[in-house]
DNA sequence: GACCGGGGATGACAAATGTCATCGTGAAGC
DNA sequence: GCTTCACGATGACATTTGTCATCCCCGGTC
C-alpha cells in the first residue's frame, strides 16, 4: 500500500480527493491537513510514502512545507498540487525538492498515476509548463525589490510600505521603479500582476 | 435516483467531486461540464434534477449560468459552489434563482446533504455568510462605476479605460473617484480589492 | 587596489491620479 | 411641475507616483 498524506485547505476538495485516492486499491490516505504546519505534524507522525501538498494554503504554503518536509523526512516523496501553473512556482517547488508538480486543471486520473510514478522514482511535470518555466527564465527581481513589490500588492501607498519596511519613501519609489522596469510594466499594478502571474512573489 | 449535472472548470476537482457524488447510492452524476456554456448544453440535454455550478469558471460564470438555466429548465434546482464566500456572490446567486450556496471550505459530506435538502424543497445557506451578506448591504456602486472599476482592475491606466469604454478621461476619473469614496478606499487599487472581496464586480 | 552589485538615501522633475465645483441631458418619481 | 439621480463632460488644483542622476556604505571578486 502507498501511504499518502494530503494537505489542502478547502475541505470539500480535500474530502473529495481523499475519497478518490482511497478508491485506488494500492493507495491509502493516512492523514489529512488543512494547512502547512498541520501537514508537517501529521507527516512526521504517520511517516507516509508520499505527501500531496497544495500550494495555496493559509499560513505555511505548500512549497515552504515541502522544504521543511524534505529535512524532516528525506525519504518521503513530495507531490505539489496547485491551481495556478506559474513558472516561478514550478521552479521553487523543484528547488524545494518536489518530485511532481500537478495543476488542478488536469484530469483526476492523473493524480493517482503521478503518485505511482513518483514512487517508482520518476519525476512528473507537465511538459508545456516545464517549457514555460525554462523560457521565462529565473526571477529577475532582487530580494528587496520583491519585498517592496509584495508589500505594495494590497493597495498600500508608498508611505505605508515605507513605514512597514522601515525605509524612506524615496527608496521605496526607487525599488518600485526598478521592479516596474524589470517586469516591463507601466505602473505598479501591472508590475504586481506580472510578478504574481510568473510566481515571483 | 437524484440526477445531477456538475459544472467545474478544474478537471481534478470536477473528477473528484463526481466520484464522491456517485458513491452516494441515491445520487447519479449524469453530466459534467468545464464552463457555463457547456453546462447549459449538457443540462438541456440530460434534464437533471439538480445542477451543481461553480462560480469561478472561464467564459460564462456560474451565476450567469444559473439565471439562464432557470429559464431553460425551471424545474431544475440549482446549487452554487464557490471558493469565495463573498456577500455579493450570495446575493446575486439568490437573485438568479439558486436554491443553495456552498463554499468549498466546508466539509465534503455537506455537498450530498445539500443536494438532498434542496430536492426536498429547502434552501441551504451558511448562516454566518447569510448574516454577512445582509449586514454588508447591497452593492453601492452604480452600474457605470462598477464598469469603470472593473476595467481598471487589471492595471490599465485611466487613458486605457477611457478608450475601452468610449469615455473621456475626466469622466473615468470622476467615476473612479466616487467608487473610491463609496468603498472607503484610499486609491483605486484598494477600491478594486474591496469591491472584489464583497463580490461587487 | 579597482571594480561591481545590492542596499539605502536625497532632490528634482514630469506624468498620472484623485478631488471638487460646475454644467447639461434624460429618465423616473412624487 | 419639481426633484432626484445616473450619465457624461470640462477645468482647476493638490497629491501621488514614476523616473533619473547622484551620492554613501559594504561585501565580493578579479
Amino acid at each position: 500500500m502507498i501511504r499518502v498524506v494530503l494537505a489542502e485547505d478547502q475541505g470539500m476538495v480535500r474530502g473529495a480527493l481523499a475519497t478518490l485516492l482511497n478508491l485506488e486499491d494500492d493507495i491509502e490516505v493516512v492523514g489529512e491537513a488543512a494547512d502547512g504546519d498541520e501537514a508537517l505534524a501529521v507527516a512526521v507522525r504517520t511517516r507516509p510514502d508520499v505527501a500531496l501538498l497544495d500550494i495555496e494554503m493559509p499560513g505555511k504554503d505548500g512549497i515552504t512545507t515541502a522544504a521543511s518536509l524534505r529535512e524532516a523526512l528525506p525519504d518521503c516523496r513530495i507531490v505539489i498540487l496547485t491551481t495556478f501553473g506559474r513558472p516561478g512556482y514550478l521552479r521553487r517547488a523543484m528547488e524545494a525538492g518536489a518530485s511532481a508538480f500537478l495543476v488542478k486543471d488536469s484530469p483526476a486520473q492523473e493524480l493517482a498515476a503521478a503518485i505511482r510514478r513518483v514512487l517508482a522514482g520518476e519525476r512528473v511535470i507537465d511538459p508545456a509548463l516545464a517549457a514555460a518555466a525554462l523560457s521565462a527564465g529565473p526571477n529577475p527581481l532582487s530580494p528587496r525589490e520583491r519585498d517592496v513589490l509584495a508589500a505594495s500588492a494590497d493597495g498600500s501607498t508608498i508611505g505605508d510600505v515605507a513605514v512597514r519596511l522601515h525605509l524612506s519613501e524615496g527608496t521605496v519609489r526607487n525599488y518600485l521603479s526598478s521592479a516596474i522596469r524589470k517586469t516591463s510594466a507601466r505602473n505598479r499594478i501591472e508590475a504586481v500582476q506580472t510578478a504574481q502571474r510568473q510566481g515571483w512573489l
